[in-house]
DNA sequence: TATTGTTATACTCTATAACTATA
DNA sequence: TATAGTTATAGAGTATAACAATA
């Protein structure tokens, strides 16, 4: 299909100088297009990546404060409050009072929540599995594995 | 160094689900490790992923109009003039009336640009270096060709 | 009519700082 | 004092839509 309108990672013609070069380049072109293909495959459900990483760490920890969500997902307690706030308007995760401490909320997903991260992680992994379809299953593998020792890398020595 | 402030990848304790097979997830986690080393390591000169890119396309093809660099660049229009603009804050580029048509500009680096972009180049390629390090040169050519493969990859079939 | 650059406006994701209610 | 959640505010970076000047 002819669709002038998203991401050309290398416009014909065009001299990209060192950046063809960097490691970061790369990781971030491949990025544009992996977050550009996961809004579109979840505009259904109203899914962004942020959202769908909080509602699967939900899931799988329940009793989650939201400054632990915070710290999970590296961003600020400010960020979180939005976050669950979103997902709260959309259905799909709970504040419920925490027995042990009356300032915190634990979270947890709604039944509708629970319900819907079936097909929304259904999605997700068709999403996924499009973005990779160009690799074979070593080379997939391969790939994880190296970006995670770039994630995992400390910066400074 | 004890920096308890910046994204840590797997916290202990915690299961991420699904998220750990998603190719896309390994992608997003590798990119905000490169992008905040990235800004810490370019903080002395006011210069972005965004604006890096932009002044080495400029630099390496001199003459594009601002439509242009909005297509290399992937965003719209309005966006680029708001980067041109940052970047003229910065003394770093201007906008040269274009001989052929007398509504478009040619972008070009000033003096000030080009002596700069030296120093900058050298700073991006150390912390792109920095990086890389938890990777020998061969897995270091493979992960950008893996990631290059996926960038280029079209969405639909 | 179509295109170039621009402005107005809005949305997402992020941050810092200050507040409140508890601990 | 310190912490949990919240609010206010701000700043990138993106988008769409409309506009004036020019093609």
């Amino acid at each position: 299909m002819h669709d002038p309108d998203h991401f050309v990672p290398h416009v014909p013609g065009i001299d990209y100088g060192v950046l063809e070069s960097l490691l970061g380049f790369a990781v971030r072109r491949a990025q544009i297009r992996v977050y550009e293909d996961f809004i579109a495959s979840l505009a259904p459900w109203g899914i962004t990546p942020p959202r769908f990483s909080a509602m699967v760490i939900v899931s799988r920890n329940p009793g989650l404060k939201l400054t632990q969500l915070a710290k999970i997902m590296g961003i600020a307690r400010s960020g979180v409050v939005i976050l669950v706030d979103a997902l709260e308007d959309l259905g799909y995760i709970e504040r419920q009072p925490a027995p042990e401490d009356r300032r915190a909320f634990s979270l947890a997903l709604t039944d509708k929540g629970l319900a819907d991260l079936a097909q929304i992680t259904a999605a997700v992994q068709a999403h996924d599995e499009r973005m990779a379809r160009s690799l074979s299953p070593d080379e997939q593998a391969l790939l994880r594995r190296l970006l995670t020792k770039v994630s995992d890398t400390p910066a400074s020595a």
